[in-house]
DNA sequence: CCCACCAGTAAGGTTTTACTTACAGGTGGG
DNA sequence: CCCACCTGTAAGTAAAACCTTACTGGTGGG
């Protein structure tokens, strides 16, 4: 999986957490859940997973989509997405020129 | 390369900052550099650039040596270290379960 | 002696991130 | 109507990360 510097860096800080590292772990083992259930199984609040959760969908990490239950309950499944990313100073070397902001030296 | 969760946690942490991915780049094109040298290259402060380099030599991400150069001044080489960190969902379902400090759910 | 290079560290401030508590709204059922 | 479950979000705070400026000390050479 390559791609851009700045996503590879969303990705990064998306996974650097305890929490969303046990997040994506659950959902790898458990497959679809919905909020309430995961807050529960991992044992943290429903405000700071929901957090949690935005911040892992925003890198594209986890995935969710709202269903209505058989009992009419509204209940929104997150699940995990099949990435694969390859983490070697060479896959960060190609990635690191595409960073903003940077300003870096050119002159030298 | 297969480790603790704690570790990869640690790993993770180190690589999820925009000056970090760019130092290890630079070391992974340039080779071994020392400080200031790398300091240069990349465009941000000494004591800035120590910081980091501290964050990821504690991560085991990168190695420094001194060394005296030929004119007697001392130098502080740094070089990447060769990792391959796999980054799945299965790879961290497997390392997350050895994370602290959790105090994880086990009824239900 | 002063300047240029090398190294490291400590103090102080700003900015992010993380987390809790509290609220608001939906459904179905006793 | 109230309770149990589901959903989301806003406000305020505590903690951690980040960065700058300033200082200390080493070398060699004009």
């Amino acid at each position: 999986m390559t791609c851009s510097g700045d996503r590879l860096l969303e990705m990064l800080s998306a996974l650097a957490n305890p929490h969303r590292l046990r997040i994506v772990a659950t959902l790898s083992v458990m497959g679809r859940t919905y909020v309430s259930q995961l807050a529960r199984e991992i044992g943290i609040s429903r405000p700071l997973l929901h957090l949690h959760l935005r911040k892992l969908e925003e890198a594209g990490l986890v995935t969710s989509r709202l269903e209505v239950s058989p009992d009419g309950k509204a209940l929104n499944f997150f699940e995990v997405v099949p990435f694969a990313i390859e983490l070697t100073p060479a896959a960060i070397a190609e990635a690191a020129p595409s960073l903003t902001a940077a300003t870096k030296n050119s002159d030298s």
